[in-house]
DNA sequence: CGGCTAAACGGACTATACCCCGGTTAGTAT
DNA sequence: ATACTAACCGGGGTATAGTCCGTTTAGCCG
């Protein structure tokens, strides 16, 4: 009943030097993270490639988890935007079982994809694997098993439970491995067990 | 054909003083963490209470974290005690489904109790929640789900999936809410969803 | 008991995430 | 156009994790 009309991106009020800023030093990021690898990337570092000040860095992003997270945030767009209306079984329009199973399907194959990004977004501090990770993920898993109509006691937990299950082989495997042998042998393997998962749990 | 015999638990040759040294901060840190708490402890603050060199405590420890999973490690003991080989159903001697069900349980309680503790012995940067949880939760799920039988296509996995579905809801948990109320409730919840969920997975 | 070596010790040193606050500027109301 | 204010910028400052290497000592062998 007061806001104008502004309904984007930026909640309110994020003054245009600061989003140039934000666009600048993400952009940056990513250069520095393509030649040289994300953990020899310093926060002063970005800031003096950037041309800008360290404390500028740290408002922007909070903490160096926080980059990456931004970083994630920004590839994840594309693959929500399949999620949430690109064509099925991955979009709407198919059977939510069937779009459980490609939801993990697809969310395996972004993760190993941005396996870089994904594993400097980790913090110590913020137990969940990264800041927007979880949420859209959970969600949408929540989603689905409303649909499904389990009669299970506690969807929202189970939620939490499968998505859980869902990250857990990866950040064995991104730990772990250093990705450079049969990325694609253990992302089906993953996958493969991801459905069976699912489908032990959602027949009736 | 070549060690004379030697089976004890120190692998081979820790010399007493590092031995007497490592106890000596294990307790120091017990002691820190019950006056002051877990995040205020600092390496510094830790070898010169305990009347030692910095060096040392990395020596010991590797980590900051590495300090916290080797007090987790030590309360852990005699919890795997009651699972390796306490009264049923928890211990052997029960059917595996039951058994799973109650490690479940046991888990839960065991990490809500020692909370600040397992919460510190995160790190960013190695994944997995903690130095010895994972694997021992994850050898014993897999080791059960063997008991059973089942058919699925990956049981290793599966043990993976499981064990992330019985510690994300903590996780999240833990660092959500500060546990200062219903404690109880919410363990209860997870332990029934645990219950749930493994009951879908297994039954046939 | 005296000497030898590998391991442990200590604490100064480095790197870097994160904080702070005085100065500057974008956005807006008059 | 001008003045006002809230937000932003900068970069020096602090705390602390983790490293290095010269020194000390435990365990052993002759």
């Amino acid at each position: 009943m007061d806001q104008p009309v502004v309904p984007l991106a930026a909640p309110r009020g994020e003054r245009a030097d600061a989003a140039r800023n934000r666009l600048h030093l993400l952009a940056t990021a990513r250069e520095m993270l393509a030649e040289q690898g994300a953990d020899t990337l310093t926060m002063d570092g970005l800031a003096e490639r950037a041309g800008l000040g360290k404390g500028t860095v740290f408002r922007r992003f909070g903490t160096r988890a926080g980059i990456f997270q931004a970083l994630l945030d920004d590839d994840e767009r594309a693959f929500q935007e399949q999620v949430l209306s690109g064509p099925p079984p991955l979009g709407p329009g198919a059977p939510p079982l069937d779009r459980l199973i490609s939801y993990g399907r697809a969310r395996i194959g972004f993760l190993i994809e941005h396996r870089e990004i994904a594993r400097a977004a980790l913090d110590g501090s913020q137990l969940v694997p990264a800041g927007s990770q979880t949420p859209i993920s959970q969600l949408h898993i929540r989603m689905l098993l409303g649909q499904l109509g389990l009669d299970a006691p506690d969807l929202d937990v189970l939620a939490v439970q499968l998505t859980a299950a869902l990250d857990g082989p990866l950040l064995l495997y991104l730990s772990a491995t250093d990705l450079t042998e049969a990325a694609a042998r253990i992302a089906e393997r993953i996958a493969q067990s991801w459905q069976d998962l699912v489908c032990r749990v959602c027949r009736r």
